[in-house]
DNA sequence: AGTGCGGCCTGTCCGC
DNA sequence: TGCGGACAGGCCGCAC
């Protein structure tokens, strides 16, 4: 369900409520997600002090005095933060507890999300190793995109959707900034030219710029840490908009799957 | 090496 | 109203 826009609307909400915080509990109420849980997680993270929370792709790393906490929310999960202890729902699978009056709380239906916990450098995860550049750094240019997109035969949506190439943009995103473009989803990487290479990394950082800004996309279930959707949907100009006229032509806009993900476009518009 | 697919789960919606 | 099937914002790991 999140993705980096909303990520980033999650951190920002929970910062002020944790970061400084000691862990005086955590509860476990099931350890089933992506992967599980680690055993005794609690007892490493309990009397520990939060001293920083970033973001990586659509990672949440938690920073303690030592160790770090890298939690994923997948395709469902969410965080929030109560100020009581509310009854857990069928899906409130955890419990961080900072005192009495927090208690970040992670639900995920899905279980598609992960919680893991590391000593080391926490960016050199295996997980997050291998991940590309951050979308909205210095690092993502034109150039990059170019370089990197010679002799690929792949889509060029599912190009940008691997995590290796760029970090953190998901399909609505993808879809997005293929139109602001004007690049065929179904189009080949290596055929994208250096031009367009340029105007696509520009609508990148401008859709996601802008889905911050609004606090995300609230498609069914996404909520932020307050319990509140995100409403940058209204501004989403081909993502879930099959057979609804173009903004910019009038044309239908058409779906089409690429590597098993759902792809939007205008097909008069994207070429 | 690059590519494409299956699978992990639950919930929801649609058509019959 | 019930039921099966398709689909959903992510991503790992495998086989070719």
């Amino acid at each position: 369900m999140p993705e980096l826009p909303e990520v980033e609307t999650i951190r920002r909400g929970i910062t002020p409520h944790v970061v400084g915080k000691k862990i005086t509990d955590v509860i476990i109420r099931d350890r089933r997600l992506r992967r599980p849980i680690p055993k005794g997680l609690e007892k490493k993270l309990i009397g520990r002090k939060l001293r920083d929370l970033e973001r990586r792709a659509k990672y949440l790393i938690f920073y303690f005095d030592r160790g770090a906490l890298i939690l994923h929310l997948g395709m469902t999960g969410s965080l929030r933060i109560l100020t009581r202890d509310i009854p857990p729902g069928k899906h409130d699978h955890v419990d961080f507890v900072f005192g009495k009056k927090t208690r970040l709380r992670f639900r995920d239906p899905r279980r598609f999300g992960c919680i893991l916990w590391t000593e080391d450098n926490p960016q050199q995860h295996e997980l997050l190793r291998n991940l590309g550049p951050e979308p909205l750094g210095k690092e993502l240019t034109g150039d990059y995109l170019f370089v990197k997109s010679r002799k690929r035969t792949q889509a060029i949506k599912a190009f940008l959707m691997d995590s290796r190439i760029i970090s953190g943009v998901g399909n609505i995103y993808a879809n997005e900034a293929l139109f602001t473009a004007g690049i065929h989803p179904g189009k080949k990487a290596g055929r994208i030219t250096r031009a367009q290479c340029t105007k696509l990394v520009a609508g990148i950082k401008d859709v996601l710029k802008r889905a911050i800004a609004k606090g995300g996309t609230t498609l069914r279930d996404y909520v932020n840490s307050e319990g509140e959707p995100g409403y940058f949907r209204l501004e989403l100009k081909v993502y879930d908009r099959k057979g609804l006229p173009c903004y910019r032509c009038g044309t239908l806009i058409k779906s089409q799957r690429h590597g098993q993900r759902s792809s939007f476009y205008c097909p008069r518009c994207q070429r």
